[in-house]
DNA sequence: TCATAGTGGTTGCTTTTGCAACCATGTCAA
DNA sequence: TTGACATGGTTGCAAAAGCAACCACTATGA
């Protein structure tokens, strides 16, 4: 066992959270080029954009549910690409309060480009962790995003 | 191999960069309660005093460094801590521009309530990880931290 | 059928960030 | 020495995020 008065201080450099967000934001730094810079995305616009690609109609709750977004981030994300008709809404059937969002044709190309260059650089970035490690560390992070232990006070 | 004209839409869930994203955010929220509502810190004020709190008296250039934060967060929340009487400025011995951050006594205290409730906290994240896991996600972190790949264009 | 509480969505206001410009000092070479 | 460029640090302003309040509608159940 180890001595246990150690006592050693606390250090940031490996706390994990510390480290999650240091290379979340050292892998995402350069993909934002691509949707900033080329098409003047904020994060939330490119997620929205990118659900509704994928998944094709939904309602902007269920954007929200999906991707763990604030609802007012989305909302806004939502106001801007449909104001560079890039999104329409449409009345939800069943509830009147809902609106069915859906990419236009041009949000659609739009997501197409953009969804191949973020294939693109997720090859790259999982190339130089090796296959198994990539796979690993899919698993690990989907098992630190799901439930959320809560915080053991002290 | 795979039919090449395949051409599967891009899925946002297995982004590396918006996984990893999603766990330092879940990771990350509920450690911030204890930082902000317990202390009204800022995650970069919270930063600083941590590397302050663990590595003594440094500028704030050696700060940015250490942390990869950008010099004007480093500078407001200097401001911010010294303002609350936790760090204290005094002129660098050998750059006039710089200056040495250092805890003050109460500062040095509040490192350290902060920094046994981060230790537990990264504890119960690894535990539910297992050490191997663990283990294995520091090494593939401080990997996609290093370097930085850039971005291929398609 | 009415009151109550919940949900989808938007808006206003404040805090935090990001960026560019800036001042002061330092470095290096002509 | 002097000019050009780099570096430590701060500030101002604009974009983005967080939060609470709000409107409209839906669900519940007395």
């Amino acid at each position: 066992m180890r001595g246990d008065g150690a006592e050693r201080p606390f250090d940031l450099e490996e706390f994990l959270p510390y480290l999650l967000n240091q290379a979340a934001e050292a892998t995402g730094k350069s993909f934002q080029n691509v949707y900033r810079a080329d098409y003047g995305f904020t994060r939330t616009q490119w997620r929205v954009l990118a659900n509704l690609g994928r998944f094709g109609a939904m309602t902007a709750a269920e954007i929200c549910r999906i991707s763990h977004t604030e609802k007012t981030k989305v909302s806004r994300a939502v106001a801007a690409l449909e104001a560079r008709g890039l999104l329409s809404r449409s009345p939800a059937a069943t509830d009147r309060r809902a609106e069915d969002l859906a990419l236009t044709p041009r949000g659609q190309e739009v997501f197409e480009t953009l969804g191949r260059r973020a294939i693109a650089y997720d090859r790259a970035l999982r190339d130089r962790l090796g296959p198994a490690a990539a796979r690993d560390l899919d698993r690990v992070l989907r098992a630190l995003i799901a439930p959320g232990p809560t915080l053991a006070d002290e």
